[in-house]
DNA sequence: CGGAGTTCGTCATACGTATTACGTTTCACG
DNA sequence: CGTGAAACGTAATACGTATGACGAACTCCG
């Protein structure tokens, strides 16, 4: 018993909506209003089940193309992130992916690589797409994306005011790194900054600062190094070198504090007797380091899970608010009370 | 001057290929012709200039739904992987989709996390995509996913008769894991494996016996861990337990090797001095640690790139051949002769 | 019993593209 | 100058879906 749309000249084929009609004797019409979900009153609860019996029995899936086309929609969106390697945007990128195919959307992730979006070889997908989520960009790297309906992740303020937006706390996570150091007992702080031109980054810079300001007889020392441990190590480095060395490192990212471990150690410093140091993210290299890092845990799956959300909302004609998630301080064993001595 | 397509009823819109015909006083089917590249001696040069032009200046793009209605194709493969957050699969994923975007292909990563295709509550895509890359899978586990044209990676001899398959040469890596240690002197070894049902493992695992049982004197013992630093750490804790103490750990990963690191620490163990210790991918966290870790580089970003090759090969009605991507030994700091001593 | 309303479906069409089959013009050549 | 062929374009169509405009049967009540 060969079904219409299983077999064709011998070839297997999907079944279209036409093969379905067939088969449960009645028109197309009939079952794409029945697998939409808007047949009621226009198609008897018998007919319809009957529909989807038998769309079920051929295994029948819509033509995305088609209803593409017919709808004007591509049920894509797209996730612009710097790069996909870092563990803290692939957790985006899962957040993300899970809510859409929950809804049946499709994520495709631009660029491909740490290729920023102008020099990039590759052909952007503008079209093809019906929102678009970025994650730490500016609104001017987003021009070349067009009007498309657009979500903006850990982008400060200024991208809240031009698109709704989800952002961290860093503010409140910053200073719960300040208070915890201090409660141990540091007062000569040194921050090892991101040379990354993202508005988290600052965000975390002068929340450090005005934490340290606030803080009777703190001082704050900063360098700067990119996101990459050779080069967080030489910048930590120079601040283990200062004439009046900070006690306690604050790194605006786990993987600087690796490098700082190693600025450290080539010191002949133990943390955390000789030198406290924390993170920020906690992604899986702070449990790796030894001892394991102190640092600020950011949930990134939940961020771009609601981004997400908020998109979706957004494509449905609604106007999601802004938000932000908070951090938590996970401490662990890189952080101890500064060494006794003069200062 | 409103052109056509740039304007309707004051909402701008995207240009069709009917509105290129209409500004270039052509009929549709030209303009088609033309953006196809198949037009010689179909249309004279003057006027497939003009339209080409035309096109330009209105910024057209053809309609991807249209085209792949039409084509019965969808310009996206389905990229499956264990896990994205993992930097190895990332740089897989950066590899295919480079070649793919070069080629105007999307790529969708499936499933977008760690749950398996089974009890993923995500609806597959399977439909709307015309091929498969599957990395680190078993045959058995793309079951669901139908009778798409399908290229393996790093799956290993079994999957590379079932299709085009690119792969790791591990074995060999793991010989010069095993003969640089020995160069050192190392006869008694450690092997920390990873507790998981992946050919190369297997392949790591074998190869690792094979190389030291062919040493003179040479001995292996092994413990398995989840591919997680405590899960790892533990596992070589039962290494450094035995009775005579290895004085290498060879690892199947660098996260395991991170997990050895702390074992060796939890027991005064000083690497390279007191013990050597090898990891095999060369990620990030290789150069994170402290000493810095010797391990075999694996090109993942060229697996992908190779791959999707493979699989455009594929779609086109080739036969790709299946192949093997040399690794190469990167010696760092954490290996070093065993200590002197009875043994 | 007749007409107004209601219920249940179907017809026809459009989305934008690629391509086949066909028509018109031009040209070379005998 | 007639003619066949090459050169250049175009009309028409199909892909599979969603949906507005219709229509037929059936119900209800005056």
């Amino acid at each position: 018993m060969t079904e219409a749309g299983e077999t064709v000249n011998g070839r297997s084929a999907r079944p279209t909506s036409k093969d379905v009609a067939q088969a449960a004797g009645v028109s197309q019409s009939t079952v794409s209003l029945v697998l939409g979900r808007k047949w009621t009153g226009r198609v008897s609860p018998a007919t319809a089940r009957a529909v989807q019996e038998t769309a079920e029995r051929l295994g029948y899936r819509p033509n995305a193309a088609a209803r593409n086309l017919r709808l004007g929609t591509t049920r894509t969106v797209l996730l612009v992130i710097p790069t996909i390697t870092a563990p803290f945007f692939g957790a985006v990128y899962i957040g993300a992916a899970r809510v859409a195919a929950r809804n049946g959307l499709a994520v495709v992730v631009y660029p491909p690589d740490d290729a920023g979006p102008a020099g990039s070889p590759f052909a952007a997908p503008q079209d093809a797409i019906d929102g678009i989520i970025a994650s730490s960009m500016t609104l001017d790297a987003l021009r070349g994306f067009g009007p498309a309906p657009l979500v903006m992740l850990d982008s400060g303020p200024a991208a809240a005011g031009a698109a709704p937006a989800v952002d961290f706390a860093v503010e409140d996570g910053m200073r719960a790194v300040v208070a915890h150091l201090a409660a141990l007992g540091h007062r000569r702080f040194g921050h090892v900054a991101a040379a990354v031109d993202e508005w988290t980054f600052r965000a975390r810079g002068d929340a450090a600062a005005a934490a340290v300001a606030a803080l009777p007889g703190g001082t704050l020392d900063r360098a700067a190094g990119r996101i990459e441990v050779h080069s967080a190590k030489e910048a930590a480095g120079r601040l283990l070198d200062l004439p009046h060395r900070p006690t306690a490192l604050i790194c605006d990212d786990d993987l600087l504090a690796a490098g700082a471990y190693k600025a450290a150690r080539a010191r002949g410093l133990e943390i955390p007797r000789d030198l406290s140091v924390t993170g920020f993210d906690d992604v899986e290299i702070a449990r790796a380091l030894e001892p394991e890092l102190t640092t600020v845990r950011l949930p990134a799956q939940e961020l771009g899970a609601q981004g997400m959300s908020a998109l979706l909302e957004l494509l449905e004609g609604g106007r999601p608010p802004s938000r932000a998630l908070p951090g938590e301080l996970v401490v662990r064993t890189s952080t101890a009370p500064p060494p006794a001595g003069p200062g």
